[in-house]
DNA sequence: CCCTCGATAGAAAGCGCTTGCTACAGCTGT
DNA sequence: ACAGCTGTAGCAAGCGCTTTCTATCGAGGG
């Protein structure tokens, strides 16, 4: 049988009530009594019920972080990146961070969230882009304001801010997400765009995500942006999954409907590897024939040949910082919301257009 | 207030015990009743309070994957697999499956070992290579062995198998370790190391992951077999991290160390890139001045330029049969241990030593 | 020199759920 | 018509911990 805290209390001679304060740490304790306790603890190899003493205490030390791809590092980097920051604070109570992979299925995603409210989580982070269906986002911010009345501090990463109905300012409703930080998809992806203009190109294809996601469409509406103060109509579009895959195909179809194209513009990265190689297939030189283009700049695309010109996101800081604002270890931005830029690599993979 | 089984009860007018019952489905409800219950539970919003049920029932859903790096998708294609072979089995309780990242701290692995033991999680996978210390082998050890007698299953997978003491054959002590899955890293690095010798490959340099790891050592060990075998001198080898940036500087090295190397062998994929840069960077081609290989064949492989040699190892399903193996849904394999191998997958980056 | 206060330890009442056991129908078989 | 079932539902005793309230002991102040 596994020892229980009245078990450590008779071995140290003290009452239950004692050794749960000193293993809790938030009320005193004689010193010598103390350290009997913990020998006695050291001696039993106890180990606390989590479930008892979070049903006791009315909260738990779990924290949530949903990513949409646990195989994908642009959610792998920002979700390591939270979890150092919410392992172990010193002094606190070690918090278990853990990682639940939705691989994007929004029933998944609600089933995720639903669990973390039965554990009572202490936080939960959604990091990505979000679904835009109207269904599925108002069964989102319904569980999202149940968890935060139960006390769990919801943070978004690299998702745009929830509008909950009911939640404005001055209305007395406390908000459900405690801090939102958003990825400045549409700015950056204008700046590429505004990036390969300014190289010539007039032609520009256009590999994008998943419809429906939020990222999607905002690095898409960038793109279009751009396009549209320089008075350039906008080439053809396909949409795809986030892989490489995807990428590959999508571009052959965007060849199909335009062969004179110059550039292509990726989704994001791992998609710009999948537009290279199927470019390359086609026996077209980059950049010389087509310019490629991704978004993200995770660690692969320096080393792609020729090394991709893409926005740096600054992953690993948001991550980090989702994890700070999950903890309370840092304060919430004026308004709850701050906005993440990206900044523009110039890299090998876009170039001028021939002459 | 969040609403409790006891309100539920009330409202559909039978006792706790019956919505208990209804919500398991593990004792016989008559259809009205059931659907009453249910009903209660919907208009409430009712979710089970995950510690008083896990406290109740001295058994928890929560499932831990630990992972050395979650930002590799070496790591995040096995969590992934696993995870989709344990949320929502049919008919079962739900099962939350949450990956833990150690980021290859020992302090870390044991720290969250401790935490799913104090959660009273069901089961624990641990993925990749294991840290050779011997005490701290120990340490994971005994861990593992309170978890099991606690009740968790213990999956191991792309690890190698665990020596327990006391747990052999006939000594009637119930093995702490369900299943192991291990990879043949020795079997695939030896084929790897045959095939550059077969291309001619005589001065062989090798960057090697951390010391000290369990894969880092196999994959040495099969690579200066092959050689053996061939009566070839192992070229330098030089350790690292299992990071780009690490092949990189390693594989400048290794250049330095033997200026006339004609092969690299890297301990995977991702340092494999770095090598490549590394080589690039010296104005060496690949593969006609140098060739390169990795290990792993994660999804950029195939898009470097020229596409990687390496050693294919089928991560998602290993990951996946982990998962089957945590859940009880899969036999376990005669011993307890099943061997996974990797298959050479030959590519543009290795080639012919010049005449 | 007694009283008050600060510091520390204990008693006991739950926290919300599960489950063994008991209770009570409505039937069946004789 | 009655004992014995089978099928459902309720009772109540915990599960192991936290925390409020109370008790005790010493020390300093009036």
């Amino acid at each position: 049988m596994t020892a229980t805290l009245a078990d450590v209390a008779a071995r140290a001679r003290v009452s239950p009530a004692t050794v749960s304060r000193v293993l809790n740490g938030n009320y005193p304790v004689a010193a010598a009594t103390r350290e009997r306790v913990l020998r006695a603890v050291d001696e039993l190899d106890y180990v606390l019920n989590g479930p008892a003493s979070s049903l006791a205490a009315a909260t738990s030390d779990l924290v949530g972080i949903l990513v949409n791809d646990i195989a994908d590092p642009f959610f792998g980097i920002m979700a390591g990146a939270a979890q150092s920051e919410i392992g172990g604070g010193p002094g606190a109570r070690e918090k278990l961070a853990v990682v639940c992979n939705t691989g994007g299925s929004p029933e998944r995603e609600l089933t995720y969230l639903t669990l973390l409210q039965r554990q009572r989580a202490a936080a939960v982070i959604l990091t990505g882009g979000a679904l835009e269906d109207p269904g599925h986002a108002a069964a989102v911010a319904a569980k999202l304001g149940r968890l935060a009345e139960a006390g769990a501090r919801i943070v978004l990463c690299g998702r745009p801010p929830l509008v909950l109905p009911g939640a404005g300012a001055g209305t007395g409703v406390r908000p459900a997400v405690a801090a939102t930080l958003t990825f400045d998809n549409r700015g950056g992806s204008r700046r590429l765009t505004e990036h390969l203009l300014a190289l010539g190109h007039r032609r520009i294809g256009y590999v994008a995500g998943p419809e429906e996601r939020t990222t999607t469409r905002h690095r898409v509406e960038g793109h279009l942006a751009a396009l549209a103060d320089a008075g350039v109509a906008p080439g053809p579009l396909v949409h795809g999954s986030y892989d490489r895959r995807s990428g590959y195909d999508a571009t052959l179809e965007l060849l199909r409907l335009d062969p004179s194209l110059t550039a292509v513009v990726a989704a994001n990265d791992t998609v710009a590897l999948g537009a290279c190689a199927a470019l390359r297939d086609r026996g077209l030189s980059i950049p010389d024939d087509v310019s490629v283009a991704g978004f993200d700049d995770l660690p692969f695309s320096t080393d792609a040949v020729p090394a991709l010109t893409t926005v740096r996101l600054p992953l690993y800081e948001a991550g980090a910082r989702a994890g700070r604002l999950a903890m309370g270890k840092e304060p919430v931005p004026p308004g709850g919301i701050a906005t993440v830029h990206g900044e523009l690599m110039v890299r090998g993979s876009t170039g001028r257009t021939r002459a």
